[in-house]
DNA sequence: CGGACTTTTGAAGTAATTCAAGGGGAGTGG
DNA sequence: CCACTCCCCTTGAATTACTTCAAAAGTCCG
């Protein structure tokens, strides 16, 4: 890949939009890079986190592991999203894992190497504020769903954001553009497999999502949005 | 309040730690100093995020309510901390209101103000990185207890973190140093003050807590320990 | 001492989990 | 190409943790 192209698709990424041509040059002469296959990972729990990831292709999602066990999703991750932010900070440890759901490409930073681009160019630090403040809107907004909502409108609310984040407009409707299990729906919702199940057994009866092995469509976006805000439906 | 002092509070504090003597002196001519009444806001939920807080005494909380006027509570602040942090990022609506518990006493800047400190002082931006990781680290742990503890687990973490945050030591054990009613407990647990008081009223007949009229004092931090940890108590 | 909050506790109800069993697709290897 | 195996998904039935409903008892403050 050309030095102009790196630079360009940097250009672009939430962490360097609008920084000096001298940082981007920076950023690219200090970059790594990863391929990781799917199901693959990137960053296991409780490693230092000692380099930040910006994906350029593919899918990663973030889990975090009970000690008893239990998985809870807590993002997924798309091109040009920063992952292992933990690394922004100093001496952190990553507290979730970040595994390839999707064959993915990434370029990665030392920790080093992304506090300088930080202290020199204050456009990358204020892009780096900014990126952390979107991550804590989002999960702000998901604390308020678990606890305050019951799990029907928990996984209407979790299914339309996929669907904005991921989506793919087919034929049939939205369709994630990744694999995604009931399994994996429940781990993001706080509840099991068998509600999530249950739940779109009961959609896919009334048209609103088409679903199969590892695939959701949201066919009915409408209608999933009124239970999602509990208008009745 | 003479200059002199004013630097050396605003030097102690999580978003100034070791920034320069220049960013100081920046930051203290450009803040301004605000009383509110306990039960008062200091911001509400959807306003534009014009200002950027620092507690110098007293207690906040930051809640955010539905729109079926269901409330939860976000977290507790206390003296040194930062609160409004959305008034980091460009263009933000405050997600949650802001309220003292307690008469309280603030310093704030206007956005503009921040974001020149930031842009001037690596140091000052460095800290908002670090801050805003911190409060990310936090609500993911309550989103995993949330999504994988019963009840009375989440309770007694809520209460072990109160106590960390904010308690006092007494002769019956740590007092959390700020009135705190079942309803809150409950609003930070995602569960009903019914469910709260319950619980509380089976640890106080053990012994390990002591409560009355918006108060808890935790006796016995070992055993409510092992309710957290559901290792058995 | 009255009135507004806060807390307690019982009883009924229910949403969701847990337990249990079976079915179906996709990929693999013979 | 078929059979085998591994996942993943579905669905019923039993259980339960928690909420909701209801009423009463404290507790603080003016």
């Amino acid at each position: 890949m050309d030095a102009q192209s790196d630079v360009e698709m940097l250009a672009r990424t939430e962490l360097f939009r609008g920084a000096p041509a001298e940082a981007l040059d920076e950023a690219r002469s200090t970059l790594f890079r990863r391929h990781v296959a799917a199901d693959t990972a990137v960053l296991r729990q409780g490693d230092a986190a000692t380099s930040l990831y910006l994906l350029v292709t593919g899918r990663l999602r973030v889990i975090e592991t009970t000690q008893d066990g239990q998985q809870i999703i807590i993002r997924y991750v798309g091109p040009g999203e920063v992952a292992g932010e933990a690394a922004l900070s100093a001496d952190e440890i990553c507290p979730g894992a970040l595994i390839a759901v999707e064959d993915s490409d990434l370029v990665g930073w030392s920790t080093a190497a992304i506090r300088d681009l930080m202290t020199t160019y204050p456009a990358v630090a204020l892009n780096a504020v900014e990126l952390l403040g979107a991550r804590y809107r989002d999960i702000q907004i998901r604390l308020r769903e678990l606890s305050t909502e019951k799990v029907e409108r928990r996984i209407a609310h979790t299914i339309l954001r996929l669907a904005e984040q991921a989506g793919r407009r087919t034929a049939r409707g939205i369709e994630i553009s990744f694999p995604l299990s009931r399994q994996d729906l429940a781990e993001m919702c706080g509840t099991t497999l068998h509600t999530v199940s249950r739940t779109l057994s009961a959609w896919e009866e009334r048209g609103i999502v088409h679903c199969g092995r590892r695939r959701v469509v949201l066919a009915k976006a409408a209608l999933l949005d009124t239970i999602a805000e509990n208008e009745d439906g």
